[in-house]
Formats: structure tokens, sequence, C-alpha cells
DNA sequence: AATGAATGAGAGTTCATTCAT
DNA sequence: GATGAATGAACTCTCATTCAT
């Protein structure tokens, strides 16, 4: 970043930093609506009104303005789940309703940005940095999940848990997946209702 | 007579059949090291040792070949799962073995072709048909893990079995996948027992 | 045509021939239908029942069988011409009639052809044999009408015919093109009456 | 957020508009030179000194710079025309200069933009657009001229004014096509002269 | 600082022609 | 002689990025 410094606007005035927010959301909707692949710098510009011009002067390039893209959708989610999960107490509650509320938390989740997160499993291969930044992501919502269900930690019958934490968030996040995109001829709340017994039957005496 | 009866090639001689599926190999390998979008028809065509205009002599275009890579992917994973499945009886196993059975035969799939099943997980969103196509080859192989399943039908304790069909394909699907790709500090084998645990628990006595 | 004798074939057996005469055909009926510029050699040869490779035994290049074609065209449209001048006695008919009949001969002309006719106008200015065929053909139509018009010599108050030949050819044809093709709302019959008028007035005392 | 809002630049400054311009002019120069299907894009770019790129933004594609081309050249055609009608006056004429006068007129616009003029030619055929644009001019031109001879219609001999201002305007455009263009043996002035007789003789009295 | 016109490499695609079989 | 697969130059068009104003 020395030597590049003055390319690329640090955004420190008020004005610059909606501009540059602008852009990101902007993109963020383009990318969403159409793909990373579909969406060029000059749609983005426009629809963030700003010219190409300034576009690349708060972006280096359309990659730098979806790695931003990214950082934001990572915030929200986190902040999401978080105030989902905080809001109700796993001790006062039986084992499945806790896991229900999860399992309805991410769902809720997953809908909100449903497009950007498809998005997602395109571009995760494409680039080092994007990979290792939703590799992060899932590291830190694994963590969570793992605290989460240590709250119940008296009850629970794996051993491995590090090895279970790993294997649940993942069947969790793809399942829930699978919920809001994939075409099924059944219905949601069966397939929660058996991913919910799942994890239960699986973690808890 | 009509206006697209010449367009493509339907391959009669032997020359020509060699030609279409040296085309597909090549492009196959390329889209697995370098992804869909970062591959042109000039590199296929070269990898392929033939000039462009052979490549859209067989080939309306890229995606055409990316579909026939895909649909020759999916006949290769098939009978290789039919194999590896069909060389084991089921009942004369416990249900732990069985299963660790499965999940080593889906292991060993994913991870011939682990670059081209990559490269699916970007192409998924892009374009209905292969949407499809991976959706009918999803659905083809929850039922054979089904009917797989059934053998052992008297000890099953789920009651819902079509939904958890679904439940447990997904789960064996994505999380032999993240044992293959991700990078952990936790061992293939942890992850693997746990896995295997979360079916057995989840669907038998 | 000596150094390259032997790249294309000069049939004389008779399916050599034939098959020549069918490769003309097939261009003629292509270009007709499409056009010069969206018919390619591939549809020709498998109009006619060949392979590419023999299209160019038969022919230096796609212009050579446009050239056949434009003469076979041109050899068509005289001898329907004659026939049908030559079936009437100018001098028994009074002038009204009779150029009325040559209009309607030239009108029939034009019609039998009219898409390749067509075609024509596209490919004048491309190709200096193309230009000379066209104009040693409009040439010859002239004389032919010269001729026609002299058979009723002694009633001419035109001075200056062969200028007259020019200018009475040009406008037959391009008057008879715009009846055959343009849109308008006013019917062939008023412009043929008109065009006649115009033509006899000019001509005849 | 339309789909097709900023593909085609709308010149708003100054530089854009000339730049607009320029290429316009240098497809006119080419179409004419080498023909519509003998030039490309990147010839007409630089030609104008623009990159392909540039050519791009401000025209969807060749076709739609060789419509602009054509509105062009109609304009000018118009005015030329027009001007050269309008210095003189019929009523003080005799027959028989006032149609040569027209003639005159004609012939020097035909000769300004004549290979453009001959490209026309080629291209009526090949697009809808074009031919009613050409078809418009047609009739414009063709109502101009019925006007202009109406004004000696006292002694006008034609009694379907409206059918022989078809017949007219057809032969005066393609015979003054033919003297500009045709190699001929019989000079410019003799048809001319027989151009202006057979017009006078058929109208008037 | 901002603008948006300009750039040009590079993508996908076509087709007249050649040539191995 | 016939075949049709193969060739590759040429073409149209796009878009991330730069730069004159």
């Amino acid at each position: 970043m020395g030597e590049t410094e003055d390319k690329v606007r640090t955004p420190q005035q008020e004005r610059s930093i909606k501009t540059k927010e602008a852009i990101i959301q902007a993109a963020m909707k383009l990318f969403s609506e159409k793909g990373y692949h579909n969406t060029n710098t000059k749609q983005i510009s426009a629809a963030a009104g700003v010219s190409t011009g300034s576009f690349y002067s708060y972006f280096t390039d359309k990659r730098a303005v979806f790695i931003d893209s990214l950082k934001l959708y990572n915030e929200n989610l986190l902040a999401r789940v978080d105030a989902s999960l905080g809001e109700v107490d796993f001790k006062s509650m039986d084992k499945h309703t806790a896991i229900a509320h999860m399992v309805d938390s991410l769902l809720e989740s997953h809908q909100v940005y449903s497009e950007f997160h498809k998005e997602l499993a395109v571009m995760y291969n494409s680039d080092k940095e994007i990979q290792s930044l939703m590799d992060e992501q899932f590291d830190l919502g694994r963590r969570k999940t793992l605290s989460y269900l240590q709250q119940g930690q008296g009850d629970l019958k794996v051993e491995d848990l590090e090895a279970a934490s790993w294997v649940v968030f993942e069947a969790l996040n793809s399942i829930v997946d699978m919920i809001v995109f994939s075409p099924r001829n059944v219905s949601a709340d069966r397939l929660k209702n058996e991913l919910v017994r799942m994890i239960v039957v699986y973690l808890y005496k």
C-alpha cells in the first residue's frame, strides 16, 4: 500500500466515505442480480451515481469492489446471526427448540442476501483472497456455533467436539442452502425437521 | 433445408469422433485448472490439438462443450460410485462399517475429478440447463443412497425417509467436499469418523 | 487458364456435366433465397448433393459459381424474351399494342427469376467481370429492342435512334422493376398504361 | 435500469459530436469506395481516427452507421435538389428548358455522391429499414417532382398524373444514373436530349 | 476532484478453401 | 475422384482501464 498510496483514495472526508459506500452497495446489488461476470464497471458507476473515472479513484479494479462487497456481506451476516442467537437463552430451552432456533436464524440470514450468497459460490475458486475471506467467515461461524453448542455441554455425547463443529456447521450450512435454493418435491418444514433431528440426536444424549 | 442443419458436425468418421473427445477432454482439463470464465475457446482448441474452426464444427459454443464435459463427468462419477457400492453387501456388515464404506467411496470419487467438481459449484447458478443436469445427477445419487440405506430398513428409526434422504445425501456430499477441499487443522479421519457417526446415530436404532 | 488447367475440372463426361449443372442450379436457388453473402459453399454443395471438396473441383471459388449462375440467368432471360417477342408480328399491330406486348414480356421475365434479379443489383458493383457480363446483357437487350422498334421505322419520329434505344430500354427496365418490386399505392395496370403511353408518344408519330 | 440504457452513447459533449460525425464521414467514404460488404468496422474506425471501442460506443453495429450515412445522404441530396429547383421559375420557361433544368439538377446531385449512390442500389434489398428509408426518399422526390410538373398543369396532357409521376420520376432517376455511371459509346448530351424530349412529349400538349 | 470519451487487447465466431484419407 | 474434416485469417463486438479536459 506504500507505493500506490495516492492511486486509490482512502476516504477520510464524509462525502468521500458515502460515495465509497454507495459504490459498494450498487455493486452488491448488481452482482446479486446479474452476477459478477455480467456486471461491468460502467453499470456499477452509473448505479452509484458516479462516473467510471471516479470509480477508479475509490477502487483499484473491479475485483476490489467485489472484495469490499464480500466484507460488508460477511459483517452483516454475522451481525444478523449474532442478534438472532443472542436473543435466546440456550439453557432455558430443550435441545430441539434451541437447534431449531439456530436453523431458523441461518435460514433467515441466507434468505436476506440469497442472491449475493449464490454469487459467492461462483467466485470462491476464482481468487485466493476471496477464498480466504470466505474461509475465515466460515471458521468464525463455526466457532460461534461451537460455543453456542457448548452452552449445553453437560448433555453432549460427542467427544471430538472440534471435528463435530466442522461437521455440524457444514451440514447446517449446506442443508440450509439446499432448503433455500434447490427445487424439491419435499417441503421445507419436513427437511428442517429432519435436519434438526439429525443434529440433536448426533450431539446430545 | 433447416437453418441449423449443418451447423454442428455429428461425428461419423472415426477421426471425427476422436477429435470431439479430444476437445471434451481438453476442455475438462482447462475448466478444472483455470475455471470456465478464464478458459477461452482458442485455448481449448489448442490444448486439443485442433483449430478454432474445428472446435466450432463440433460445438456451437463454449457453453456446449461445458455441458458435454458435465455429462461425461456425471457418467464417470456414477459408474465409479456404482462400482464401489456394488462390491459390498450391506446386510453382512454392521451399520457403521457400511456407512463408512459409503463415505469412502464418495471421498474417492470426489478426489478423482476434484478440480472439475469444484468448477461445477461455480457454474451451477449460471445456466438453467447446467443446473438441471446437476439437479438430475444429485437426485439420482440421492435415490441410490436411499435404496442403499433401505437395505438396512428393519433397523431404521427415521420415519420421514424421503426427507431424510435429502438431508443425508446433502450432508454427505458437502462434508465430503469439505474434507477433500477445505484447509483445516483437523484431520480427515477425525472428520470422517464424526460424519459417519452422525449419519448412523441419526438413521438407525 | 494454362497453368491451372488441372485444378478445375472442365467436365467432359456426362455425369460430370450434370454435377456441374446441379451445383449451378443449387447456387442460383440459394443466392436468390438468401443472397450471395448469406450463402456459403457448404450449403451450396449440400444442396447440390456433393461434398465441399467436389465443389472446388468444379469451381475455383464461390465467385466462379456466381458468374456461371449469372451466365445461365442471362441465357434463360434472353431466350424467354426472344420467344415472347418472336411470337408476334409488329407490323400487323398498332404501336400501342406492340409496345404493351413488349412490356408484358419484360414483366413476365422479371417475375420468373425476380429474386435472382434482385441479387444482381447487390453484386453489380462488387466485381469487374460480373459488371461487364451484366453490361453486355443490357446491351444485347438494348440492341434487340432497337431492332424491334425499327420494325415500325416508317412511323418513328425520333431522329437519334441510338440514343433513344438507351433511353427507352433503361426506362422500360427500371419501370418494369419498379412495378414488380416496389410497394406503391398505384396499381400495376395504371403504371403499365402510362409507361406504354410514354414510349409510344415519344417514339412514334 | 433498462437493459440497453448505456449501450450507445448519445453525444452531448462537443468532442463526442465531432467523433460521431467523423465516423459517419469515414464510413460513407469507405462504403463508397469499397462497398458495404468489403468494409469492416476496424477500417471505419481507423479511417475516422478512433478506436474500434469508440465506434461501438456510437453505433450498435456496422448496419447502424450505414443507416446514419444514408440519412445524411438523403438530407444532403434533398437540400441540393431543392436549392437547384428553387432557383428557377417554371412558368417563365418553356417546357423543354424547364425539364432540361430538372435533369441537370438531378445529374449534378447524382454526381456529387455518385459512389455512395451506387452502393445504395447494393443495399436496397438487404434490409427492411434501409429499404423503407430509401422508399421514403424516393417518394419525397416523386412528390416534389409532381408538384414541380403541376406548375405547368394547364398544358399537361396526361390524365393519370399520379401514375405519371411514378413513371416519370423512375425514368428520370434511372436514366440519370445510367448517364452518370454506365459506359457507353453515346454521349451524355445526346442521352440527356432524348430523355428531356421523352418527358416533354409524354407530359405536355 | 470529477467526468466520460477513448482505448485496444482479446473474446467468440464464421467460412472460403485445402488436404489427408 | 470423392469426401468431409481441418484450417486459420478475418470479423464483429465487449469492457476493464486510462487520460484529456
